[in-house]
DNA sequence: TCTGGGGTCCTAGGACCC
DNA sequence: TCTGGGGTCCTAGGACCC
């Protein structure tokens, strides 16, 4: 057959609940759930709470009052962070072409595989699953189609613990069935876009002129019904990871406040950090970001382009300050404090003979993030960064 | 119900250049 | 005197994903 690719896609099912079971059997069976602050969302809720009507993004004093017995942890990020890499390293045992999309989901291509292991499709990706299972103690989920997106579809079928093998003829029938909103990329506001021109499932979707679609959605509209009539044919990418393209960090207080000060000093701490994560990477930014939500939900930010990519404390820190003079005009109060390093590339400044003073700074900045990384943030103080950039 | 955090990509308008 | 258009970069905001 012309063109036959086979897509697994793989997702973990509930998986910062089902990594916090696996390490803490005690919790297996209980309605589990994951979250930062009261003041924050669910981020993952085990299918028992989800027994009550608990989901991600949920905010976490809802899902208190549904489910008032359930158990609330804090994230780990570390664990999730090495389940996740040992779920990708049994992937990649059957094959070398895994892309990993997120912590806990990603795309294999099995089409060059199915001869090597000299088992049907199917048994190759239960195989997974089940080594899955059984090596890490979590349950993941499978759909396999002719591509990406179709794959992915078949695991939000499959889902919990279930394997989804759409053959190519079949996939159009069945995904076609499906809810416009089931396609990745189609949220909240296109769906209600698309249901006000009655276009309610996929095949709708498929069936439209991409004229139309470009005038309801615009280009994205033209890629959606590309994906929707399954043309849009994306390869499985095995690059470790593109380049990441930005570094940010975002804090809701523990309550809004109008003590700007405070704000101020937020901001800084998280550039320090973005900034340490910066120079860690050997990149630097040229884009400095600073963003604020108000209480009542508005967001605001302010950026600044440099001329060069920088990791330098002083450079960034001065474009934090300035930016937020420029991002705080109202006297409302603050609920949440963001900033945003993007531009990322090499850094320009490298030490340099020529420049002791300027070097001599940045060798304080690295010390200062060795320190850290040992004792933490709260290790060192400078108050001298202040300065405008010479 | 009362709304996270870390990302990617897109849009639209304005500046500036040719 | 009136009126271009394309390309590129920057900025602000928003949709979407997990």
């Amino acid at each position: 057959m012309p063109g036959t690719r086979l897509v697994l896609h793989v997702d973990a099912d509930a998986f910062f609940a089902s990594v916090e079971q696996a390490l803490q059997p005690e919790l297996k069976g209980k309605a589990v759930m994951v979250g930062g602050s009261d003041r924050g969302v669910v981020s993952a809720a085990s299918y028992e709470a989800r027994r009550y009507g608990v989901h991600s993004a949920m905010p976490v004093v809802q899902a208190r009052r549904l489910c008032p017995h359930g158990i609330f942890l804090k994230p780990n990020f570390l664990a999730y962070r090495q389940f996740s890499r040992r779920m990708f390293q049994i992937m990649r045992e059957y094959s070398p072409l895994v892309e990993v999309t997120s912590v806990d989901e990603g795309y294999m291509d099995l089409t060059g595989t199915l001869r090597l292991h000299r088992a049907p499709p199917w048994e190759i990706a239960h195989r997974i699953l089940v080594d899955i299972r059984s090596q890490l103690g979590i349950n993941a989920s499978g759909g396999m189609a002719g591509n990406k997106t179709a794959a992915k579809m078949a695991t939000g079928i499959a889902k919990p613990n279930g394997l989804l093998y759409l053959e190519p003829e079949l996939a159009p029938l069945v995904l076609g069935q499906l809810p416009v909103g089931t396609i990745p990329g189609v949220g909240k506001k296109a769906r209600i876009v698309l249901q006000r021109h009655g276009i309610r499932t996929v095949g709708d979707l498929a069936g439209i002129p991409t004229s139309k679609a470009r005038s309801l959605l615009g280009l994205w509209g033209e890629r959606l019904v590309e994906t929707a009539s399954g043309r849009r044919i994306r390869p499985v990418r095995s690059e470790s990871r593109e380049a990441q393209k930005s570094y940010s960090q975002e804090r809701t207080l523990t309550e809004d406040t109008v003590d700007y000060a405070f704000v101020r000093r937020v901001a800084r701490e998280i550039a320090e950090k973005l900034i340490a994560r910066l120079r860690a990477d050997g990149k630097g930014a040229s884009t400095v970001t600073f963003k604020v939500r108000y209480a009542d939900f508005t967001d605001k930010s302010r950026s600044v382009s440099l001329k060069e990519p920088t990791n330098e404390n002083r450079e960034i820190l001065a474009r934090i300050d300035s930016l937020f003079r420029k991002t705080i005009t109202r006297s409302m109060s603050i609920r949440q404090v963001g900033v945003k390093l993007s531009g990322i590339d090499r850094p320009a400044f490298q030490e340099d003979l020529f420049e002791p003073d300027r070097t001599s700074r940045y060798q304080r900045d690295k010390a200062v993030d060795l320190i850290r990384n040992q004792f933490g943030f709260e290790a060192v103080c400078v108050s001298d960064w202040t300065a405008e950039p010479g």
